[in-house]
DNA sequence: CCACCTCGTTTGAATGTTCAAGTGTCCTAG
DNA sequence: CTAGGACACTTGAACATTCAAACGAGGTGG
């Protein structure tokens, strides 16, 4: 199943390997622990709710969400159930398509990014923005897209075609 | 608990932060994806049994080890619990702290990295180091250790003070 | 119009992770 | 020497995620 004539990393190459797989695992903590603790909710919960709350009819397709949130179809629809049961969030069949399903973003679930944006944006800042440079922001994002790029292009199309107000999350 | 005057973010800082969050969420899935199907292992184990064999006696205590796989020690002792089952790992009391465990890697184990390690690497190059300019990946190393140090200094201390022979991962 | 396929989503069980509590060891001070 | 606290780790239950199977609604070809 692997050739053995793969290419071993040099230092720099490794080094940055490991760099990036000890962040990928220790920021999503860091953030899922900030929002658990004030929020009680976690990353891919708040990443759904704010993603429908900046959408127009605070309304998206389950497909789409998933996409946006990053996250199976299946762990969505799991997190939604979680969200319905507490009154953030309703599903709702879909207009155009009978058998496709849209989630809807209740008053009481805007109420709640409202409330919990601010300190998430302060954990954002924190952990992330405030600590690099405009240039090393700039370089940040057009690595993650190549990377993004080069895991699936669906991911970093629909953040492509985002309009990208400077608001929330 | 979060008070209303945070600074909101830039478009630019925002894509940064939204790119970052998507890539965080969907690598470490086609990592471990790609190590399930191969391997049968999680990323996480995968990193602790390459952790192990880089290791002089292939022999890390439990709470060294859990900072360099970046995860809690609970989650390492059950980890280690089912690798363990497989033969791949072996506990032992440490020699110098009655109190502390010491997880060696068998001669099993080592085998099951090393047939491991060539998918992953090109795992690796396919997803992030091959797609990068030179540049661009000194970038990222700088990028990623200074956000890992914004989160808290063990895990990049640790990278830092690593030998890195250009090996596994 | 009926069998079959795809699509969008849901479900339940298996698996992995977190969280809080527990165990046993060591260190320190009175 | 002994009570208390800090460590190093383990455990079990609660919770979240994945995986494979299932479901219902449309289309498509015979």
């Amino acid at each position: 199943m692997a050739a053995d004539d793969v290419p071993w990393l040099t230092p720099e190459q490794l080094r940055a390997w490991l760099a990036l797989n000890a962040l990928t695992e220790v920021l999503p903590s860091a953030v899922d622990a900030q929002l658990k603790r004030d929020a009680g909710i976690n990353r891919f919960e708040y990443q759904v709710m704010a993603g429908l709350s900046e959408s127009p009819g605070r309304t998206i397709r389950m497909s789409v969400l998933a996409t946006f949130a990053s996250g199976s179809l299946s762990r969505l629809s799991h997190a939604l159930t979680r969200l319905e049961s507490h009154g953030w969030v309703v599903r709702r069949p879909s207009a155009d398509d009978p058998r496709a399903v849209e989630a809807v973003l209740t008053d009481a679930g805007w109420a709640k990014v409202q409330e919990t944006a601010p300190g998430h944006v302060r954990e954002a800042r924190r952990l992330v923005v405030d600590v690099l440079s405009p240039a090393q922001t700039a370089q940040l994002e057009r690595i993650c897209m190549k990377l993004l790029d080069a895991v699936g292009p669906d991911q970093a199309d629909l953040l492509r075609s985002m309009p990208l107000r400077a608001a929330d999350d």
